[in-house]
DNA sequence: ATGTCTTTGTGAACGCGTGCACAAAGATGG
DNA sequence: CCATCTTTGTGCACGCGTTCACAAAGACAT
């Protein structure tokens, strides 16, 4: 059992760095939104602009998808749309169930962006009875019990969990067991996983946390101005 | 304006790397669970394994804030914990407001993990009239026109937007010139801020298309493994 | 056809983060 | 007081990611 995130070592698949297949849903956004207004081509410098990042950057992480510019003239952008569709795996249908329908569960059913690209919500799953039966954005909340029968029946190797933390690490082991081998938990708790799962975690705490500290040091930076950059802290210190 | 996220060169403040600050949330939940235990001391082995992260790695990352271990013992976890909590800022109240009262501000509104750790929920903001007053988490919603008067009036530093995409930016300018110095961002947008600012970006449908990636790959992975790591793609590729 | 101009693709250097491995420090027992 | 044992704190090496800077490639005008 691994535990935590799965950090293989050398994670590039088939040579593409893991930062880069990051950087890829933001720079297919782009696109998107410029395909929609059906400009024809863009240079590296205005898609980088408007995906925010550096022209560089964009390009080495286009290189490593192939040589799909044109020199002197840019990116065509539908072929683009295509390429990195196709590289991200968005031109298949995936079915993912969400486990546990509060608040979070409900308002991701109802998010659009899921269904937006590729990914279609096959269930919804919860362990209160009272919720069974009952529709969350237009689909019936289904029990746990049934959760083994939903993940086979449907094929589905997407799983979402948004339970307490509590019921998290025991939910994460039935979806594994039923066959999902990538994981987007919600929870607030270190999920351990064997591997070849892999496991991406949102933790909206932790981000206002690190939020948090950069907003101190902000605004401690006047005062620590004063006397050198390490200010004394001995009265805080217990004995 | 710099564009995106704040990629600050040499972002270490006071010494502590970014990837560290990152880290912090993660120790400081676990100790927190030791504590309520009444556990007194946890090795970094322990701890590490609680956090799902290297042994030494924890080690390296405290060292950062101080020798505050004793050798052959460990971390005295009461007095770690305070450490951390200082060290993030949590020991200070942090008033946020939520802009955007759709599915997902309300679930963030009623969100536990907000309130324990130093945040206050200080209003929640929405454009629909049809939305004011009307309490969401016990707390009634405002409309936007306020924005500007409750975060001076409340000191507020930390904005979160869930809004739709199309509002976020200008929800963001509003905020920044009313004082707000820190955006957790949940839009599926690419936020432009001016320097001093800090965007983190919490986005759903961009971590379900790094799994789908994933995902492919380890299913063509099988095909792949017949002759050799490095399996010949042709038949796939387009024109 | 040739020259100019734009924009890509990438070699190379640099910096950050990670993990190993070990010395130093302190606890504990005799 | 000394020896042993545990666990921290860190020097060091390595690899990934980022950025600069430029040569190569192609479009386009003449």
């Amino acid at each position: 059992m691994a535990t935590g995130r799965n950090h293989r070592p050398a994670t590039r698949s088939r040579g593409i760095p893991e930062a880069t297949v990051a950087r890829l849903p933001l720079y297919l956004r782009a696109l998107t939104a410029l395909s929609e207004r059906s400009v024809p081509t863009v240079s590296s410098e205005e898609l980088a602009a408007a995906a925010g990042v550096n022209s560089a950057k964009l390009r080495k992480d286009f290189s490593y998808l192939g040589s799909y510019g044109t020199r002197g003239v840019g990116y065509d952008v539908e072929y683009l749309v295509y390429q990195i569709s196709r590289e991200l795996g968005l031109t298949q249908d995936w079915p993912v169930v969400i486990v546990g329908i509060g608040n979070l569960g409900a308002a991701l059913a109802n998010y659009g962006g899921f269904a937006s690209r590729g990914f279609r919500v096959a269930a919804l799953i919860d362990a209160d009875p009272a919720m069974a039966g009952k529709p969350v954005a237009g689909i019936p909340v289904q029990h746990t019990d049934e959760l083994e029968k939903i993940i086979s029946d449907n094929g589905v190797s997407i799983g979402v969990i948004s339970t307490p933390a509590g019921a998290a690490q025991q939910v994460c082991e039935r979806l594994i067991a039923a066959g999902v081998t990538s994981i987007l938990n919600f929870a607030p708790t270190v999920l351990s996983v064997p591997d070849g799962v892999d496991v991406r975690k949102v933790d909206l705490s932790i981000e206002l946390q690190i939020l948090a500290f950069h907003e101190q040091r902000k605004a401690g930076e006047e005062a620590a101005t004063r006397r050198g950059p390490d200010g004394d802290m001995s009265a805080v210190m217990p004995a």
